[in-house]
DNA sequence: CTTGTATATATGGTTTTTCATATATATGAT
DNA sequence: ATCATATATATGAAAAACCATATATACAAG
C-alpha cells in the first residue's frame, strides 16, 4: 500500500466525473469550500440527491469534508493527484457553459453560510 | 448545428472514459491508427466485446473508422477537441500501469497486419 | 422543536456482456 | 467464372450488473 491511502484508478475516476451533479461540485470546488446547503441551491437539486454523490466523491477519495455547527463543508481532497485536478481544471476552462448558471447562482446567494466560513 | 458535427458534452466525454476497455483504446490510438483484431488481441477481450464499445466510441464521436480490405481500422476523430486528447494524454502519461501490458503485448505481436498499413 | 445532512429501501433505467448469427472480404480449388 | 471455406467485423436478443432518483426516515447540532 502507499502512503497517501487508496490509490484511486483512471477508469474510477472518470467514473466519479461521469455525472452532471458530480462534475459540476468538482468543478465548483475547485477555488473554494462549499456546504452541502450552498450547492444544493446552486445546482438547484434536491438535498438527498446532492448528499448522496458527495458521499459517494467523498468515499472515492475526491473530497474531504468537515462539520463545522450544523453546516458540513467540502472541498476536494488535498491528496489528489495532481493530473486528475489538472482534468478537472481543464473541464472547467473548455465547458464555460457547464459551469456558467452554477458561478452565476453562487455569487447572487444572499443568504450564505459566511458566518461559517473556514477559519 | 454547428461545422463540426454534434458536440460531445463533458459528461458524455466521461461516461466514454470510463471503462477500462474504452480507456484503454483511446490511449492506444492516441499515436497510432489500429484494427479490431489487433485491439482483441492487445486487450485480451472477446471480438464483440471490443467491437461493441469501438461502435460505442464511434457513434460518440471519438473514434473514425476506415475499412481496408477485411481490416476495419480505427483512429482518433481528427475534429476531437484538444482539451479531450489533452485529457487522454494526461491519463496515459500519470497511468503508466494501465497501459503498459496492453503496450508490451502490441510490440510484440508478430502477425500485425502491416501490409495492410495506410497509405 | 428546527434546520441541515445522511442513509435505507424500492424502483426504474441504463450499461455491459455473452451467444449466436450475419455480413463482408479474401483465397484456393475446380 | 463459380463454389466452398476462412478470416474479420458487426449486430440482435437476452441476461446480468450497475446507476440514479424519490420517498421516507434517522441523526446531529443548536
Amino acid at each position: 500500500m502507499g502512503t497517501t491511502g487508496n490509490e484511486l484508478s483512471a477508469v474510477q475516476f472518470y467514473k466519479a466525473l461521469a455525472d452532471d451533479v458530480r462534475l459540476n461540485c468538482l468543478i465548483l470546488l475547485l477555488e473554494r469550500e462549499l456546504c452541502v446547503c450552498e450547492l444544493v441551491e446552486v445546482l438547484d437539486q434536491s438535498q438527498p440527491k446532492i448528499s448522496r454523490h458527495l458521499a459517494q466523491l467523498r468515499k472515492t477519495g475526491l473530497l474531504l469534508d468537515r462539520r463545522q455547527g450544523q453546516w458540513v463543508y467540502y472541498r476536494l481532497h488535498p491528496l489528489m493527484s495532481d493530473w486528475m485536478r489538472e482534468v478537472i481544471r481543464l473541464t472547467r476552462d473548455n465547458c464555460q457553459m457547464f459551469v456558467a448558471e452554477a458561478e452565476r447562482r453562487l455569487a447572487a446567494m444572499p443568504d450564505r453560510p459566511l458566518s461559517c466560513a473556514p477559519s
